[in-house]
DNA sequence: CGCGTTCTTGACTGCTTTCAAAGATGGTGG
DNA sequence: CCACCATCTTTGAAAGCAGTCAAGAACGCG
């Protein structure tokens, strides 16, 4: 089950309009966002690893879904923060001797570097609040991992990953992308990839949700949001 | 059980030993940290709002603890993350509308303003490294909730809050503070305090903690850690 | 059409929670 | 100085959500 192929030159891509959406751009950054030259894909569970990069410079994902991991000796696995397309990647922490988490992309990612920003401009505000909205989902997920069941953890994601996406204009009629096995799921939420089954098939009895071929739709978000407390 | 009182004015105070640990700090900058105006104490249980500040300056704790602390109707609680004696907090998202979380005193607590720094000076410095390591705690508590089983859980967080309140110069000989109830444990850790209470007895008969009246020590560190894969 | 990956399903186990109540502990007032 | 009270810790028994193990079905790709 692999997703369709990334465009190797995205032509309007997510990120453009996730920052424009987070402030007003001028023309002239919405250019230098589209222009951005994009590095060559990365593939499936390669590691996005800061080589290329001395000083760790602010890079954008283009498409496709990568991730910070870490792996235990005995195979558990935890993925700590998503990075969906649109998003900004980097202030990857130079000054921690060695980061305890790895960079991956979780399917086949398309990734460029983020233009540089006047301190003043509009640009660099749009990166200030993209780096407060990953600040609030990665404490949100603490919260779903500590205090949520699974049921509660998988309706709560999914409501996150429907907003998050619509910030990059990749939600088409309640429709979004949603490539990630119930592996990586359960990887993400703390749970077996049994148990993440098991749950989804309680919510697609329920006519909640509609997940299929790395696709999502919420046939009743209201419920689900009910179910998580969940806050927009 | 409550600690010891906290003078309103702290003569030495642990924010000022823990940025001069993170970068080297002039005379100058250490002495604005030391005479930093300390606000009226805030008791335990009590808010740590935005009130005073219309733009939401850092602030440092300067003794107790404090939380970020997210409440679900139905009673449960979940701690996102701690604010030890010397760590600062502040940049909370201007940007979002609403913060779904609250920052409680958890103690007794002191804070003071956090002195402004020249953006080329060793104390921005050492503030973006506070800030780096503050993200390192996000996300390790992400690892500790999704992955780890109770007896690693809170073996890992003993070491990492050994580790952080050593910065701060709050560890002698290998003794620190350690005023939080076993219900707090338990809403730190994603546990019910019945489970936090066994769990340390399991660790207080094998010999590797000494946990009691608001002070812990670790007897057996580099069992805890291999236990839970701690990385120092 | 064949193979590897992903998804489903079932039975069993177990870590953690729940519910309840009995001890400790520390601060307070008589 | 001691009784009293609120808070915190400790224990026990029973229930439950999620994990483990294993095998078969379905899907997508070459």
């Amino acid at each position: 089950m692999r997703h369709a192929p990334v465009p190797a030159t995205a032509l309007s891509h997510p990120a453009a309009t996730r920052l424009a959406a987070l402030a007003p751009l001028s023309m002239r950054d919405r250019a230098r966002l589209e222009q951005a030259r994009s590095a060559p894909n990365i593939r499936q569970g390669r590691e996005i690893t800061a080589e290329g990069a001395p000083a760790e410079l602010p890079r954008m994902v283009v498409a496709g879904w990568a991730a910070l991991v870490r792996d235990f000796r005995d195979g558990r696995r935890q993925i700590l923060s998503l990075l969906l397309p649109g998003e900004v990647l980097g202030d990857f922490h130079p000054s921690l001797p060695t980061t305890p988490w790895a960079v991956v992309a979780l399917t086949e990612v398309a990734i460029a570097d983020a233009p540089a920003a006047d301190p003043d401009g509009a640009l660099e505000q749009a990166y200030r609040a993209g780096a407060d909205l990953q600040r609030a989902y990665t404490l949100n997920h603490i919260v779903r991992l500590g205090r949520m069941d699974a049921y509660e953890r998988i309706a709560d994601w999914l409501l996150e990953t429907r907003d998050r996406l619509a910030l990059s204009g990749l939600v088409d009629e309640g429709a979004f992308p949603m490539p990630l096995t119930q592996d990586m799921l359960g990887d993400l939420l703390g749970l077996t990839s049994v148990h993440v089954n098991r749950t989804l098939q309680v919510m697609r009895r329920e006519g909640s949700v509609d997940l299929r071929s790395g696709w999502a739709r919420l046939l009743r978000p209201a419920q689900l949001a009910e179910a998580a407390e969940y806050r927009a």
